[in-house]
DNA sequence: TCTATTCTAAACTGAATTACTCAACTATTA
DNA sequence: TAATAGTTGAGTAATTCAGTTTAGAATAGA
């Protein structure tokens, strides 16, 4: 039940172009060097992110990655799904990447136990991280 | 953020068990069929169950297993920590296996957003299956 | 236009984990 | 003592994780 080190560097990397939001392009060696990501690991990283529509990019001499869209508009659970894929615990209790259980005896029957308890555990996972967007997350490191 | 299979086919063994418990013991051909679960893997599992104090067994022509606390004395929590470790996302916020963050910028200034949130998502999943025990569960498969 | 800089894209790698499987045991009971 | 059933440890194929490497394409400035 971990998330993967991709998903903790987006997070981590995203504190930084969030409080840059606005402002000049950040390049990837000032957001490595910063947050200690290994630099070649964080451009995957930054790719991903740039795929998804979270930012935008520009090669060249002064080029670097920014923010597309409002700190406030983007969620980690945004952010998680896109690297680490959906958030449910078991496939069928996902909702954004549902998956029908195989051998599951329960199937039949309508209701299964598990997938009733997993469910409430997605919900809890998603109830957070889909409420918390990347102004309350960098607001966090920024109020001290 | 999945848990695995280990985890999901003990829940199921165990609610074969629960809803055995106090009769006669439960082989583990007989789980395995109801269930649907590999046998030589079901093994393992049910050992680390075993190992865990969760369960008894005896040997030979009418051995078996079967709960050694009442149901309502074991929770979903227990037994997901045995198969698949801390429910934490990410090892700082693991109040079982607690792990201090290596690389982490903002280990030196006392608080960290990443393990605000976190911790906040380890609460909520720790909530839900530290307070739900096996006769709930089990509770949920028989009511029908 | 040349060149240094920066992002892009994909393949590659070593180590760990997952989900099983197998074989050789030991204990129990009829 | 034979059959049954749990115990233990090792093995394995496939996948995932975390990171590296390499080759390429866009941009800005000289």
């Amino acid at each position: 039940m971990k998330f993967s080190k991709k998903s903790e560097y987006a997070l981590r990397a995203l504190l930084e172009l969030t409080a840059q939001y606005g402002r000049a392009l950040l390049q990837r060696h000032e957001i490595a060097k910063r947050q200690h990501i290994p630099i070649e690991f964080l451009e995957q990283i930054l790719l991903a992110l740039k795929n998804a529509g979270l930012l935008a990019s520009r090669r060249g001499v002064s080029g670097g990655y920014s923010l597309i869209k409002p700190p406030d508009e983007i969620t980690l659970g945004q952010v998680i799904r896109i690297l680490d894929g959906p958030l449910a615990p078991i496939g069928c209790v996902s909702k954004t990447a549902y998956q029908k259980c195989s051998d599951c005896p329960y199937v039949k029957k309508g209701s299964c136990p598990i997938q009733d308890v997993m469910g409430g555990v997605r919900n809890a996972i998603a109830e957070i991280l889909d409420n918390y967007t990347l102004r309350d997350f960098a607001g966090q490191a920024t109020r001290q």
